[in-house]
DNA sequence: TTTAATTAAAATGTATACATTTATTAACCA
DNA sequence: TGGTTAATAAATGTATACATTTTAATTAAA
């Protein structure tokens, strides 16, 4: 199975596999050499990558604690939101979906938990249908990528079960319990992250 | 007072007064040639004017009113939490300036109270301080103008009491109030302009 | 006629040379 | 030696040629 990556695709895997130094310059001329190619490409690259919060000002964007937590506020805001609209709107096969992604998440190896944790949020956004707030979220994809990262390798407790009781809200049709829940689920991993990372 | 716009400002000036025809595509060449800079520069404005909606595709973006709902949606989730933040941080020099805003907004011609009214809301964004979301605020920017334009220059009733009625809110610290006025006024501002739009 | 295939044209993708700006180093002087 | 300026180098900005892809037009076949 011969992997064809695009530019894009392999400048971000080497970015979040941590191939770059914290901070390192990302100069378009070294980054042209390196993946072999002109400019041109590497430019559109940079400006993807700056998009989603990787590259910023040319450099490898590393965000304080504080850009973290502005980041996730406006995670928290979005999500937030998904849980008043997945409990007006999601019937008992979108449930069935979260449920699911819940047993993999507890059965399967690291990188399937990731899989289906990124699956049970995506689930939720999708609740919105709203291709701009999905978008809005989607270019914290990166950024929170890294976080499930931490969180899942380092065991952070409670996690799945947390996702378990969103659920759980989400059938009682419970919008306070679920939003509650769902901003103490996202700060909990917000502040484990941190503390790793 | 010579006006020196950038390339950006000087498209972009073009597509909010019209200048380009509903769903005009928009080639790199003829606007290379129109503007007289070759395609370099003219990629780089595409890609900035792609982010804040006003073309999409290689063509001038003309959202359907279903669009333009989940763009409001987007913002009002914005201005909403805004809300809650100036509730908790906003002093009396803040109410001033959204006051002040307000008498501006009366008193003016219509582009001062056009200038006014974005500053009522710029004001109301920065109680977030959080660069994140007002980026995302910002990006609506140009559709915001759109639409507040509209409202301006069509009269739409109310629409400056509203703004005086939220400022009420703020004072009196009413976080259900607040959240629903600031709801109610940007529907209200959304079903006015696409009637006309 | 419609539909499909072929060809032509137009647009975007990419590489690259040159211009301009920004950053770094070196030289100079108080 | 510290600080300013000049010289150099490096990076980005821009124009442009060529490659590739996409779109449109034309022709041929059903």
């Amino acid at each position: 199975m011969e992997k064809n990556l695009t530019l894009y695709e392999k400048v971000r895997e080497d970015i979040l596999s941590g191939k770059f130094g914290e901070n390192e310059k990302m100069t378009e001329i070294k980054l042209a050499k390196k993946y072999e190619v002109s400019r041109t490409p590497i430019r559109e690259v940079l400006k993807q990558l700056e998009f989603e919060y990787l590259v910023k000002d040319g450099y490898i964007y590393k965000p304080s604690p504080e850009d973290y937590r502005n980041l996730f506020e406006m995670r928290t805001l979005i999500e937030t939101h998904a849980i008043e609209k997945a409990i007006l709107l999601f019937g008992p096969s979108d449930i069935n979906d979260l449920k699911n992604s819940i047993e993999k998440a507890y059965a399967g190896p690291e990188d399937e938990t990731l899989a289906a944790n990124k699956y049970f949020h995506d689930k939720l956004i999708s609740s919105i249908r709203n291709p701009f707030l999905s978008e809005t979220y989607e270019r914290m994809n990166s950024i929170i990528y890294l976080f499930s990262r931490t969180v899942v390798e380092r065991q952070r407790p409670n996690l799945i079960e947390e996702h378990a009781q969103i659920v759980g809200a989400i059938e009682e049709r419970d919008v306070e319990k679920g939003k509650r829940l769902i901003g103490e689920h996202l700060d909990k991993d917000l502040e484990f992250s941190l503390y790793y990372m």
